[in-house]
DNA sequence: CATATAAATGTCGTGGTACGATATATTATA
DNA sequence: TATAATATATCGTACCACGACATTTATATG
């Protein structure tokens, strides 16, 4: 298996479940992302405030991208805003009943299945985290050149 | 750390290599998911033939969704379209040396990014395969129905 | 071998989401 | 008080995934 090889793998792993994510989450009528925001949402440590910006974070999206995923959820009653006391630019957020037992739903789900393909998904990042010969790999069977400092720049 | 802590930092780490990923490869000029068909493709083992719905079936995106992507990736010169030989329906896909130099770098850049973040994702796999309370706690928060026996069985 | 059916790829229009640029409201600071 | 910083929100744009449908080639069947 090439390095090439270990690195797909582990993509097709992650996509896999990602895939099933999404599948059951539609499957209740929540899009993915809104699902995401849900559980990170519950998911949050007791000593974090549910800021739009701390949820925002948590998802590496924009803060106003967050903006827009809850205001679909509200919209579909699943969450809620609240205009905190301390600090009022903040916007806190809390999930409502029904937000609450479609989040378990879904995470029952989720872990079922993490049960079954977790193990395969280790698998895969240790493979992935292991093997090194890229640079070998590649110049020898592309007949391209020979690797130079210069391409450690290629990104910038 | 409840089930739900578990299952979000697992998704939060998932989402942090993602991110990490996406940058590198805008910052190449490529689109996210333009890279992925790119390593899916240079990935494939020797006796698979690099058609569109193999591609398409190892991205888990439908056989359209894939099309799309090669029209872009092809029009940006970094894979080629070739028609086989036993059957002339079928595209098989090959990388230009562009691609393949692009596709190494951002492999050199993705290894090193699972080498520092590897162990975390790991970690939050494991914790998220291990807890088992989800039922029992939300049960009782939103009042929803009563906890069942097997609820408090679970594990810490 | 003619035609129906299946398979592989491609086209078109739509919706969700992420983003940059920009706006508004509140808090902190000079 | 005026100014800057912070938190959230709005708007227009682009990417990508999809369903519905189309086209070309292969296979099955009478």
């Amino acid at each position: 298996m090439t390095d090439y090889e270990s690195l797909a793998e582990l993509r097709y792993q992650i996509r896999r479940f990602q895939h099933f994510s999404e599948g059951v989450a539609r499957a209740t009528g929540l899009q993915p992302q809104q699902h995401q925001l849900m559980l990170t949402l519950k998911g949050l440590p007791r000593n974090i405030r549910p800021r739009v910006a701390e949820l925002a974070e948590r998802l590496q999206i924009k803060h106003h991208s967050a903006v827009e995923l809850i205001n679909r959820l509200s919209a579909g009653g699943y969450v809620r805003r609240h205009r905190g006391g301390k600090d009022q630019r903040e916007v806190l957020l809390t999930l409502t009943p029904k937000g609450e037992r479609i989040l378990r739903t879904l995470s029952l789900y989720h872990r079922a299945e993490l049960r079954t393909q977790g193990p395969a998904l280790i698998a895969a990042l240790k493979r992935a985290m292991a093997t090194t010969r890229i640079s070998n790999r590649i110049a020898t069977k592309s007949g391209d050149r020979i690797r130079s400092k210069s391409d450690e720049h290629a990104t910038r």
